[in-house]
DNA sequence: TATTGTTATACTCTATAACTATA
DNA sequence: TATAGTTATAGAGTATAACAATA
C-alpha cells in the first residue's frame, strides 16, 4: 500500500519535543566537554574559551556563562596560567580588563571546533533547505535576546 | 523588485549552524538551571530528579548524567536528605540501589517540567508539521545510542 | 573474578559578601 | 555613588583510587 502524502509518525506534542530538546542539548555538551577534556580542560574553561573570538571584559563573560562574576576570576586565572588567555587593561577605563587569546589558545579553540564539527556528522549530511529550516525552528524556539 | 522563490536569507554553512546549536544548548540549559533554582535546586538535582521517571539503579544515573558513578552518590543524598527521592535495594541483585522519586519529588518535576515548557513559548507557536520537521532534524543530527 | 555502590581525596565550579581601584 | 574586578568562604560537582558487599 503506497504511503498517504502526509508524515508517515504523526507531529510530536510540544511536551515530547521539549524532551526531545532536553535529550539534544545534553548529547551536545556530553560532545563538548568530551572534546575539551581532550585536550586537558573542563567543560566551563572550553566554553569561555570558544567565547573569546574577540576580546571581552570578564564582567561581559560572566553574563556570556551565566554565572556571577567572581568565578570568571578563577577560571580566567586557570586558563592564564596554562598560556591559553591574558589580561589585557581597557585604556579607555582602566577598571577593565579585557580577557583575550593567545597563540595557544586560538590554535585550542581550532581544533575543539572541529572536533565538534566531525562529531557532528549529521550537520554535513542535511540539504541546505534542511540546514536552513533548521535555523528557523532554532530561532523560533529559542530567540535571541533583545537587549 | 520581487524577492526569488529561495528562502530570503542564504543556508547557514554546517560551522554557523553548529554555533547556533551552541547558543541553543545553552539557551535551555539557562533556562532549565532558573527553573531548578527557583525549588532550591542545583542543575544536577534537577537533571536528576527529571531522569526518574522511573527507579533507576545508581549505575544508570551515572551513565545517563554523563558522569563518574561516585558523585551520584552525593547527588543522591542532598535529594534524599531533602526527601525528594528514596533508595530501595533491589531484590533480585542485593548490590544494586533502585533510585525512585518520593511524591514530594513527584510534584518538583511536574512543577520543573511545566515551569520549563511555558518557557519554551516558540514550541506552542510550532505547527504539527514544524514540530515534525523540528523533531526528525533532532534526530538526525543527534541520534539516540544505538545500544 | 567482576560489578555495584560507597568513601576519601584533591581540584573545579558556584554564589554571597566584603574589599580595592577606577569612573 | 556606581561599576569592574578580586578575595575569602562555604557548599556542590568532578574524577581517581581504594574499599566492602554481592554476584
Amino acid at each position: 500500500m503506497p504511503q498517504p502524502a502526509t508524515p508517515p509518525t504523526a507531529a510530536p506534542t510540544p511536551v515530547q519535543l521539549m524532551d526531545q530538546l532536553a535529550r539534544a542539548a545534553a548529547a551536545y555538551y556530553r560532545n563538548f566537554a568530551a572534546m575539551a577534556a581532550e585536550h586537558g580542560l573542563t567543560l566551563m574553561q572550553g566554553k569561555t574559551l570558544s567565547l573569546l573570538r574577540e576580546p571581552r571584559p570578564m564582567r561581559t563573560l560572566a553574563d556570556l556563562l551565566a554565572c556571577d562574576a567572581s568565578n570568571v576570576t578563577g577560571i580566567v586565572d586557570r586558563l592564564e596560567a596554562r598560556g591559553l588567555v591574558r589580561r589585557e587593561v581597557a585604556p579607555a577605563d582602566r577598571r577593565i580588563k579585557n580577557v583575550l587569546l593567545t597563540e595557544e589558545g586560538e590554535e585550542t579553540v581550532r581544533r575543539i571546533r572541529a572536533d565538534m564539527l566531525s562529531g557532528l556528522t549529521g550537520l554535513d549530511r542535511l540539504s541546505d533547505e534542511d540546514r536552513h529550516a533548521f535555523q528557523a525552528l532554532l530561532t523560533r524556539v529559542f530567540p535571541e535576546p533583545t537587549a
